[in-house]
DNA sequence: CCGAGATATTTTAGGCTTAAAACATCGGCA
DNA sequence: TGCCGATGTTTTAAGCCTAAAATATCTCGG
């Protein structure tokens, strides 16, 4: 440690030998959480102003809408990306304001199946063409070519953190299930 | 349907006649949302699991660590993007767990500063050398090229979103006062 | 000095969210 | 048949979040 060449030792071979740091990923972390936080803040408020509605309804009735054959709780769930406990009260509201119907399953009983009402898919109908338009007018100063190129590389940002998920979990001493489903082992190659 | 001429209208006049469809622009808000509640989710979890400290809390001493001589509750507001009356609570829980210490300005009684005690400090120090690893690994597999791409096409998208916020706020009778400001937006330069 | 607005924060009412525990039902198996 | 572990949903406790109203304070013109 005592080297002599230890002197002549540039920025560049520091960076090198140092613990790479990640401020870039910070930066790009921090960047897109505001991009998401301000477009959400908006249309949350813009379908509140025009349809009084809040943004997790209108996201489980656009999930029914994609499914008209109706949805179980637990498939809203996995698709909304929220947890199964949080739908039992947000589906109940909608319910009661006749936009859904629930039934329970004739199969399997503990089963709650949903579906939109015909008013439901009538005010959902109203409600997403203006969302579409809404999201054009935000995205406007993106040409053709950036919407294509910010897909492909969500896209593969999507691929390395769905591939990096449940990674950090082997901390403490919980079960790990990841390593015997397809695709998504943890130690799945990764190079760079 | 029946216009006579409909039959010698081919698909690139349609396509320039009929309201634009806007598909595209939806598909990437989509994959945004995606992308940014993957890792949300996961870095939630894993604040949780390690330092048993929620999200909002982290953002909120991340703030006040980039801001050594503390800030007000609107000024937190402001660069967290959250309501203003959510950090009321916020602050004081924070407070009573002695990562932060409040008080009123001596100058502007109506001000109350925040900033991290000592104890906040360390622990968020111990925090976010964590936080920037986990970021990281889940961003793993894009490469340097990738992430100053995405930085510029979002830093893009921001401009637009923001240029366009507030925009569709005519369509009702309410109070438009936003193009009787200096210009809207956090960013915005204040003057105290 | 006074009062009208402006500004900073808190309060209120209602809704969303999660993790974890509780409850209900199902399917397999001895 | 009777139990046991797995699965689907609901409940619970705590916390986050917003919009709007209420409160407190400041600034400034008269």
């Amino acid at each position: 440690m005592d080297d002599p060449n230890a002197m002549f030792i540039d920025a560049e071979t520091v960076v090198l030998e140092r613990p790479r740091d990640h401020k870039a990923e910070l930066r790009l972390w921090l960047r897109l959480l505001t991009c998401t936080t301000l477009v959400e803040d908006e249309i949350r408020a813009r379908l509140r102003a025009d349809f009084d509605v809040t943004l997790p309804r209108f996201d489980l009735m656009a999930q029914l809408h994609k499914a008209p054959d109706g949805l179980t709780l637990s498939q809203l769930s996995s698709r909304m990306m929220v947890s199964n406990g949080n739908l039992t009260a947000l589906v109940e509201r909608l319910v009661e304001a006749g936009q859904l119907e629930r039934r329970v399953s004739a199969m399997d009983r503990r089963v709650v199946n949903v579906r939109l009402t015909s008013v439901g898919e009538r005010a959902f109908a109203a409600m997403a063409l203006q969302h579409e338009g809404w999201i054009a007018e935000l995205f406007a100063q993106l040409e053709d070519a950036d919407i294509e190129q910010i897909m492909t590389l969500l896209g593969k940002l999507k691929g390395s953190v769905r591939a990096n998920i449940g990674a950090g979990q082997k901390r403490d001493g919980k079960l790990d299930l990841s390593s015997t489903m397809p695709s998504s082992g943890p130690e799945s190659g990764h190079h760079s």
